[in-house]
DNA sequence: TTGAAAGCGCTAACAC
DNA sequence: GTGTTAGCGCTTTCAA
């Protein structure tokens, strides 16, 4: 490997000037500068991040932490994460939890600890109080995406408002009998925004002057098993079935759709369906939804972090914006009984 | 940040033998080590990732590079080596090439050489010749998993046996008339995999002396929506219809499920599927499959790397196992006219 | 604007 | 088995 003092060397100046030039921090000659990097890239020579970073005290790397990897929402934040840090010149180290006890607790209890990182995202986690407080601990920017931390700036829709606007589309097609597939406790514990997408349906079914009913209501684990069972549940029901469902994920949508179809049911002429993400596989099932853009996401956390790492370097990121959504209509709703 | 000074002289011992007791390497009395092992957890000390690496030359961490991340295989894959590379003490840090372009060449350029990483996990890649080219030049290990990368140890499965195991189980029930949906030319590109499931299907028909005919090969691209298009158009066909279809994907089997039902086809009674990979969708769709253990290859790929890294350490794994397969039977393959 | 030199926090010879 | 000490390759005062 090359070291900076070949490329002194080969530029004529010291190594303190290599280092100014190639970073970016300090003040260098335009012409200095130029002998450096014609030098540094003849040489192909690279800092050593370690080097870098035991001198300087910057990683240069931000530590991601998900609770999955194999589902859409995560792996798109994720994506949308690497691409912007990339961008930045940053590395991102992934710390995935599944699977929980053993690895969870290493993570926490050392693998954060060890200086690598300048910052972390926490993607959709729940964490454990003395987690937060390892979190704080590190003295680092910390910022939430699409789940609630406590004493944490998070990124997320606005969950209530998200089902309120799936609803009224329902509504607005002339649907009174809506039900609605969302988290249940256990998934709560988690999440936390199934309750919330709950609210915003309630708040719209009462916005119409309609009365809640239990039984339009059913709880699943947000995938496409969980909203089959849930919607054969609803729809199997031989009096006043539901003209329209409401699921808090497309996941749960999409297993609707297909056990309305095993009952015979013709979406959207029997029954109406819309979900919440735009999933990439919403578009096949011509569903309906509200989209969130988890890429965007992503991004935005990193954006706000190289916000706090570098102050004054970029616009200061709006810390309060709140993240977009956006209803999209397909052929999954329409009128009831059209 | 409490240091390794401060440990040694909790312990009352030098910041050497604080190191060779923490890390296991070198001899340190087992008394030393439980005094040193206490001090650095009274102190909530961790080493600082950077100044090891700095004085050891080891990093500690393994780069992964995918080119996505939300398909189900990639994340798998990746998920099963981080689990691997936790339990080793390893960091991993992600290089997902989504996007191409000049994201890519960073990531090759720069990013990876910038000694961070101790060896290198490349997930379905293909690589041009001057991507190879740096990755040796690192000078470090480095194995593919799951796509065929010249010159380097790479894991994957025997795609000529699967795909003509899948095949001989549609005709041991009695099939000849079996369809293939298979990668195009454009992801061949990519991946190559596709080339030789496509072997294994002639393989399989002509040693059950049945001749291939090519209106029974349809290319698609690996997802959902491809295999229902390939689907239709083999399905649709008014005369000579397939009564089976060997999809080089899960999720291209799926989208044949779909097709299928949309014709007003019944499977598997007129007309079987099966596919590769055991998707976590497989199951809810009755689908059968030969299963692929993806976290299981991302496991395997740590291990050999553990070894290169530690001779001698851990038992060295057979360097050239192939990796595992399996049929699992479900409900979407039955005789023809069953 | 540039150079000299003192660390950053740890590991690994080498001595004892 | 343990301590001493010289770096690892860079960044950053401080002086010039």
């Amino acid at each position: 490997m090359v070291g900076i003092d070949e490329v002194a060397r080969r530029a004529g100046v010291s190594t303190a000037t290599v280092s100014r030039a190639l970073s970016g921090n300090g003040h260098v000659s335009p012409a200095t500068r130029l002998k450096v990097k014609a030098a540094a890239l003849e040489l192909g020579y690279v800092v050593s991040s370690n080097a870098s970073s035991l001198a300087s005290g910057r990683m240069k790397n931000i530590g991601v932490v998900v609770p999955f990897l194999n589902r859409w929402f995560f792996s798109s934040v994720v994506e949308g994460a690497q691409k912007a840090l990339l961008q930045n010149g940053y590395d991102l180290t992934l710390y995935n939890l599944t699977g929980g006890g053993d690895e969870r607790r290493s993570v926490f209890e050392h693998f954060l600890l060890r200086q690598r990182v300048d910052a972390v995202i926490a993607i959709s986690l729940e964490l454990t109080e003395s987690e937060v407080a390892r979190l704080h601990a590190l003295g680092k920017p910390l910022v939430g995406v699409g789940g609630p931390i406590s004493g944490v700036r998070t990124l997320t829709i606005d969950d209530v408002a998200v089902s309120r606007l799936a609803t009224e589309h329902l509504l607005a097609l002339g649907h009174t009998r809506i039900a609605h597939i969302g988290g249940n406790k256990d998934f709560d514990l988690d999440f936390h925004l199934p309750t919330n997408r709950r609210f915003g349906y309630e708040a719209a079914l009462d916005g119409a002057g309609i009365g809640l009913s239990a039984e339009l209501f059913q709880p699943a684990d947000f995938t496409i098993r969980g909203g089959y069972r849930a919607a054969k549940q609803l729809l199997g029901s031989p009096h006043d079935r539901p003209t329209a469902i409401f699921a808090a994920s497309d996941e749960m949508a999409i297993g609707s759709i297909l056990a309305a179809r095993d009952l015979g049911l013709v979406v959207p002429r029997d029954v109406s369906v819309i979900g919440v993400d735009d999933h990439e596989l919403a578009d096949f099932f011509g569903l309906s939804t509200i989209a969130q853009f988890p890429q965007g996401q992503g991004a935005k956390a990193v954006e706000i972090l190289m916000d706090q790492l570098h102050p004054g370097k970029h616009d200061q990121a709006a810390l309060n914006t709140p993240m977009p959504f956006e209803l999209i209509v397909r052929s999954s709703t329409a009128r009831p009984g059209g």
